[in-house]
DNA sequence: TGTTAATCTTGACACTGTCAAGTTTGTTGT
DNA sequence: ACAACAAACTTGACAGTGTCAAGATTAACA
């Protein structure tokens, strides 16, 4: 750092101190000019870096996206050893738990439409997304602890439920408008019938 | 209209002229400046209506979610003659649709944190949320088709299950950053379990 | 008909994203 | 060791933004 005309680390600082912004203030209020500034380099330096305003909210997210991963794998780890059913509710408990925690990330991940993850490289399939691969094999290990047969469709069929709960109890959980009478928690006990 | 100094309906129009904007550029692209023009006004003119941005937005959410509700209202209508499970599927693929056909209403919507709906005044509880209000009916009339007893914390976890899934798979259906390998209609004909 | 309040305009301010041009520094080839 | 080059950063400018204050126009009403 220290008073260097290379910062050193500037794209890394750009992500970390856009990171804190948009979950201190929100994501309205991150401009370029303050990131720039929170980093201690004038407007113009994140150009170096990257391509336009897009570009670094979309490096943010990708960051953000780890982060999320990371938190649902832990949760998960914590109950390894008991049984998969338990398993997926902890992951799903986690899923919302997260975003209430940082209530700007919801809105930043899922709904910048103008903005696609970027992981690795390219666009992300369900079939890729480090998430539903986590569940999907957390389902599997459930069908056989059950042993239950399903075909490839009703598989499919089934973790997509499972999934778009999660996602849609997340989603109203952190709708500020919208109050459900029972705590989040509730809805999630009995996420396989 | 005409060139009068006195538009006669500008806070209409400012919501009307909002909405195309948002829908056809995008709501990222939606200035108050650029609805003023798009109304024939000055760039001040709409603080005679609104106090700030967020009022605009505010009303012109409004505006939409009572676009959405009709929506919803008119499909559940036209099956009317048929059971309630067909009438709850028929609801969810029009709720999916509704912002498949409209993009930016899915983001606009639910994920402005800032903006509270006002449809009459306050905020919304899931008691008052006309889609909820819908569903909910519908549901109690397939409980009762089917014949089926179950407590209010049942109803209720029920509810509550099959709207995230409903609200998931828009949410997932919406994000261009995730593909599903069937058509997002496949995962509503078994909605209820 | 005169007063008042609502509606709209004009002008200004600070802030934003972006670009062009220039400056500093690390790196690389000889 | 040194020149050349590219990457990182600064400075300055531009159009567009939300917002406010002050003034102009008009409708409504006593």
């Amino acid at each position: 750092m220290e008073d260097k005309y290379h910062h050193g680390n500037l794209r890394q600082a750009l992500i970390d101190h856009g990171i804190r912004i948009i979950n201190e203030e929100g994501e309205q209020s991150l401009s370029l000019r303050k990131v720039a500034a929170a980093c201690g380099v004038s407007h113009s330096a994140p150009y170096a870096h990257f391509k336009d305003k897009e570009e670094l909210l979309s490096a943010i997210k990708a960051s953000v996206t780890e982060r999320f991963t990371e938190y649902l794998y832990r949760s998960v780890d914590e109950v390894k050893d008991e049984s998969a059913e338990k398993a997926i509710v902890a992951m799903g408990r986690s899923y919302v738990k997260f975003f209430l925690e940082h209530p700007d990330y919801y809105q930043f991940l899922f709904y910048n439409q103008k903005i696609t993850v970027h992981l690795t490289a390219g666009e992300i399939h369900e079939e890729d997304y480090p998430p539903y691969l986590l569940l999907k094999e957390l389902f599997f290990r459930y069908l056989g602890e059950k042993g239950i047969a399903l075909s490839d469709e009703e598989k499919e069929i089934e973790l997509i439920k499972i999934w778009s709960t999660v996602q849609g109890i997340a989603s109203i959980a952190c709708m500020e408008n919208v109050k459900t009478t029972k705590p989040w928690e509730d809805y999630l006990d009995k996420l396989i019938h």
